[in-house]
DNA sequence: ATTATAATTGTAATGATTACAAATTTAAAA
DNA sequence: TTTTAAATTTGTAATCATTACAATTATAAT
């Protein structure tokens, strides 16, 4: 199948950068984690594309986004116990889910090592940080009420 | 049943202060939880204390676990995707999981206002915190291969 | 063109969690 | 103490996300 804009183009090397051979497949479910800021579900995820490519599988949706992993460029982020999301945006930033509505933030944060007790000695490859609350637009909204 | 121990009747004063009513199981559940640091999950929670309960459903574990995180003396702890585990330290610190051993380690962690941005106006209820990498048992047991 | 390799797909299996109804235990009332 | 009601526990079945796996399709190399 080929792809014929500049997106496209563009997402494919970044797939190869990090040795990913870029298929129709990868490089719309790249796109869609890239473009998205809703730090979608599998399921999210699979609904959407598989709206441009009809016989995708949920099998496909999950292999990827394995690859992904493992090569570096998405995130999974666990919030709740039930439901694995997925951020393509793998710099180091917390994650704020609102109990109301459901909504996931993504803030900035600094961890500085002094913040830190107890782990001298200890090697440090990932760090999550998730917030949980209410958001400002819910708290707004219950004050209306 | 009776409980005829003091550690039983500490901690079923524990369990009523949290409005829970101190039933044999429940008791038995929490203290385990809090004597134990390993976080465990619910598999590792049922088969250790169905050893002393030979009656005890799973279902049990999971309604006394929910009840315990309703009532607030309980936290979840998703720090991988299959595996939801539980701790009954209540108060904020960080979990540091080893890729190579599986151990979960808790160390102390401050989160001053100053080092988040973006969340003015936010209501936050709950900080989560969890580090992945190697911990320093497994860093010495490399070196020696 | 042919062949080998890799990617995608669909179906079935797994495993954790939840739903639900029956059985048991506990607490309260008579 | 007996009776009754309410809460808790239990076991089984259902659900749902994820994984395993084999067949199909697409891609790349010869």
């Amino acid at each position: 199948m080929n792809l014929n804009n500049d997106t496209a183009k563009d997402t494919g090397s970044y797939l190869k950068e990090y040795d990913i051979k870029p298929s129709y497949q990868r490089i719309k479910i790249f796109e869609y984690l890239r473009n998205t800021k809703s730090h979608p579900t599998v399921d999210e995820i699979f609904k959407e594309i598989v709206q441009e490519i009809p016989t995708l599988s949920k099998t496909t949706v999950y292999n990827t986004l394995s690859l992904f992993i493992e090569k570096g460029i998405v995130t999974v982020i666990t919030i709740e116990e039930n439901e694995t999301r997925y951020d393509a945006d793998t710099s180091l930033h917390g994650h704020f889910k609102c109990k109301s509505c459901g909504k996931v933030y993504d803030f900035d944060i600094k961890v500085s090592k002094e913040d830190i007790g107890d782990l001298d000695g200890f090697e440090v490859d990932e760090k999550h940080l998730y917030f949980k609350g209410s958001c400002k637009a819910c708290l707004k909204n219950k004050l209306k009420q």
